[in-house]
DNA sequence: CGATGAGTTGACAATCGTTCTCAACTAGAC
DNA sequence: GTCTAGTTGAGAACGATTGTCAACTCATCG
């Protein structure tokens, strides 16, 4: 827990395959997923590394991590700028989007309320227009 | 899965327990808490009746659920409007916002990238008055 | 009142995602 | 090559949640 950050973090080919993997897909993916995913490719890495590469790489702001329904932590690679996501709920297609309205709408609602030191996690869901079809 | 909602939802002691608990607090509390909660108070509900019952609750809309970061299933009681969640991120101090720009501008960013049927989850977090002292 | 049957409960086992443990194994610095 | 701190993987451990199933509770009907 102390991100004290000092970490040199040194470039291993298990970190390199975690790292590419997420460069091959475009939707949010379970640990297990990416796991099995580096197995079927022949680039095995074992399961509680993807998990601490991901940890970290979710720390280091270099993933996005989101929550599944029941609780299940998915990722996903992502631009580090702040951002939110519109997520189709059929077929898992994402969609990163961002706009100053929510930003200045949340913090002004906390503001209102004498909440500080503000940050907030938006997800929008729908149907694409693949899915609909 | 099927909530074919047919069933009649018998008021026992327990479920009565379950929802005079989540009267009793206005943050959001685990599953578990809430078991030891109803123990403590000389009202033992086993923890699975919990977990049943406030599923239920859940599925009906009679009660929020909120995932923890390491996410974990919080829930509380709600008003039945549609509204957003501002949480203090060191003492779990609660209040309901709603406002019609978030809902406007998620609608609106839905439909510019062809989605339909358009839902969202919005959180807030911040640290409150109270605790920045 | 007693029988009946569907809904409900609780102790406990079972799942399943995730984290921990720890000895063996690097990658780089000297 | 030697050292040392960082890293890895197999498997155990954990913790939240769900499943199992026999006992139980109620409302209803005779």
């Amino acid at each position: 827990m102390t991100s004290t950050d000092g970490a040199p973090l040194r470039p291993t080919r298990q970190r390199r395959a975690v790292i590419d993997a997420l460069a091959s897909f475009d939707d949010f993916r379970s640990a297990q997923e990416i796991h099995d995913l580096l197995g079927r490719r022949g680039d095995p890495v074992g399961l509680a590394t993807v998990y601490r590469t991901l940890q970290r790489l979710a720390d280091a702001g270099e993933v996005d991590l989101l929550r599944t329904e029941d609780g299940e932590a998915i990722y996903r690679r992502c631009s580090d700028t702040h951002h939110h996501h519109l997520v189709c709920r059929s077929c898992g297609a994402t969609v990163e989007v961002e706009g100053p309205t929510v930003e200045r709408w949340t913090r002004a609602i906390a503001a209102e309320h004498g909440y500080d030191d503000v940050s907030h996690a938006l997800e929008i869901f729908g149907t694409c227009a693949a899915c609909r079809a």
